[in-house]
DNA sequence: TTGAAAGCGCTAACAG
DNA sequence: CTGTTAGCGCTTTCAA
């Protein structure tokens, strides 16, 4: 039970010989201390292994080091890759993370009220959707508390935001199952309330049209970015009259829903129907074959909000950083291949649901 | 920017006409006021909305109500799955949850420091396998921070912990692959630092040996719990001469790299073999066919860990709770089925990695 | 360039 | 049963 009475700063001070607030300049690299003086008072601070305590730093001047992350993403793979970049950074810098995972059947703003008011959080990350939710936006703006968005759909002016380019990795993706050969790309949309699925489709569509293709309405699917939409999805493309080549799904979960359904047809990929996703998930290398994809910078998005929200405590409420836009990766691995030719075509089976 | 500012206990306590510690007692349920002035104390407090300051609370009584979860297991699902459980139950308890994933390039003692000094977290929950890492647990119980370790391989006793019984579930997974008439049962162990690992082969062996079966040693491969080492342990188990007809991974990630392994044979799952794996992972659902698997109560394991810690917290730190032992579920889908009779077992094809 | 005093909001001891 | 008095460890005035 080593419960020997924590080292405070006037530890410090007294074995420094000075006064308590000359140490506490120092830690927090105020000006106006002789630098002989600092380097000493640091040493010794080192020395004794003081630590400030958290609790008192708030209490005494307002600020609780303490980022919250809020999240209503279904995706383990997509949060488990924003806590970790938004981590690292804290852990740089002397902030902890709070995460708050949200329930569908949550109320969202009542969960919130406790991080805003007890905590005292210094800034709030808010993944997608849930960065898109009004109501939430004002309770946070009512409370006084600095946000940043991750990749937002709406109001991009509202708060800082860091994101990638949905659009343009959308594009580049059509353009890489268009330079296999393929003319019959088909498309999974996203959830319609999640704000990178009509980027992802505006990329695909501008692809397509630059290329000189007209899309048949049935090749463009709607989807909910689940397994399960995916799949439902793919057995309605397969069993189309027309079926595509390729399917370009504008996640992994449902990427790999069409595989299934795909598989299940009894159709091989990428030999009979090439399939793509989007975000470079776990399970998206654990499909057979691993799937072709878009690596998103998850982490370093959220390392990037971060930043911003500690930049902002130290410069005060008033000025505004900038956004932030990051680079993505397009990863092509075994999904996607050359489109067989016609003649060589096959059937799918009949699906027995 | 609604900065006004932040309503006391002072301010409930003049709004009711008391001393603020009446109001203090009140909030922390202490003994010693008349119930009607506790209820006016109560109700005048909602009406005005004011929540306690964590950091005065911290600073005064030494309760930080954080509590921290540290982890370094790969696996994102697990992870997502401990979380919800312990931030639920934190939500409905006034606790907050500091999460601290650790990589293997880091310094964990190092790391676990400023957690435990400076932030001064109420408790910790490790997962495996830092659980089973002696210098962390010195660290720990060096500062006098309480902890509980889930699942742990070694000195039960140390501290508490909550589990699940790996080996009868094991067991019983192995049971059912019996009972579908496999008697060429293989096994792919998992990770020799995982306390569960030698628990399942445990299981596993049992099982065998109760039906009578005597196990080739070559149908007992080593795996690391990966993706990567299931494939390998599946191209093995399914090039030998005497393939088996089922395979047991004891983990999902393993079973799917097994999965892998034999559609890339040509070989069909059940059909051809059998796959079973563990831990009901979200990739375990979306492969093809669904993979059969033992369902982990992993968020109620967190859970229990959180009541445990804060039953702790609140009774001082003399008494030890008790351990707790949780439930587990087979969730048997589409990756088993009855073996193929011997006449029609199909070869593997040549695997050409 | 330094130091002394005054709290931050709350709980812990004591008194009444 | 209720109130008073001290701090917790630090930052913020303001004075030297």
């Amino acid at each position: 039970m080593a419960d020997t009475r924590q080292i405070t700063i006037k530890d410090v001070a007294q074995a420094a010989g000075v006064s308590f607030k000359t140490v506490s300049r120092v830690l927090n690299d105020e000006p106006n201390v002789r630098k002989e003086l600092r380097d000493r008072v640091k040493a010794i601070a080192a020395e004794l292994g003081y630590v400030p305590n958290v609790a008192a730093r708030d209490l005494a001047g307002g600020r609780s080091y303490l980022i919250g992350l809020m999240f209503d993403n279904p995706s383990e793979s997509y949060i488990s890759k924003i806590q970790t970049g938004a981590i690292t950074r804290c852990r740089t810098t002397g902030y902890y993370l709070i995460v708050e995972p949200l329930e569908p059947t949550d109320d969202v703003v009542a969960t919130l009220e406790p991080i805003l008011s007890r905590l005292r959080v210094e800034g709030l990350i808010l993944t997608p959707p849930i960065c898109d939710n009004l109501a939430v936006l004002d309770a946070i703006e009512r409370a006084g508390v600095r946000y940043v968005r991750i990749a937002p759909d709406r109001d991009a002016d509202r708060a800082p935001c860091v994101a990638m380019d949905d659009v343009h990795a959308a594009y580049e993706m059509t353009r890489h199952l268009l330079s296999l050969g393929h003319r019959d790309i088909a498309f999974i949309k996203g959830h319609p309330g999640h704000g990178a699925a009509p980027r992802r489709l505006e990329g695909y569509l501008r692809a397509m049209g630059e290329a000189g293709l007209v899309v048949p309405a049935e090749h463009i699917q709607p989807g909910q970015f689940s397994f399960q939409s995916g799949m439902v999805a793919g057995e309605a493309l397969l069993g189309l009259d027309h079926p595509p080549t390729a399917i370009f799904a504008s996640n992994d979960d449902m990427a790999l829903g069409v595989m299934w359904a795909a598989l299940h047809a009894g159709l091989s990929v990428p030999g009979d129907i090439s399939v793509a996703g989007f975000d470079d998930s776990q399970p998206s290398r654990m499909a057979w074959p691993q799937l072709t994809t878009v690596r998103q910078p998850i982490a370093e998005m959220s390392a990037a909000a971060v930043d911003i929200l500690i930049e902002g405590a130290n410069r005060g409420r008033a000025s505004q950083p900038a956004n932030r836009w990051l680079d993505y990766e397009l990863v092509v691995r075994g999904s996607t291949g050359a489109p067989r030719p016609v003649s060589a075509r096959v059937e799918p089976r009949m699906i027995s649901s």
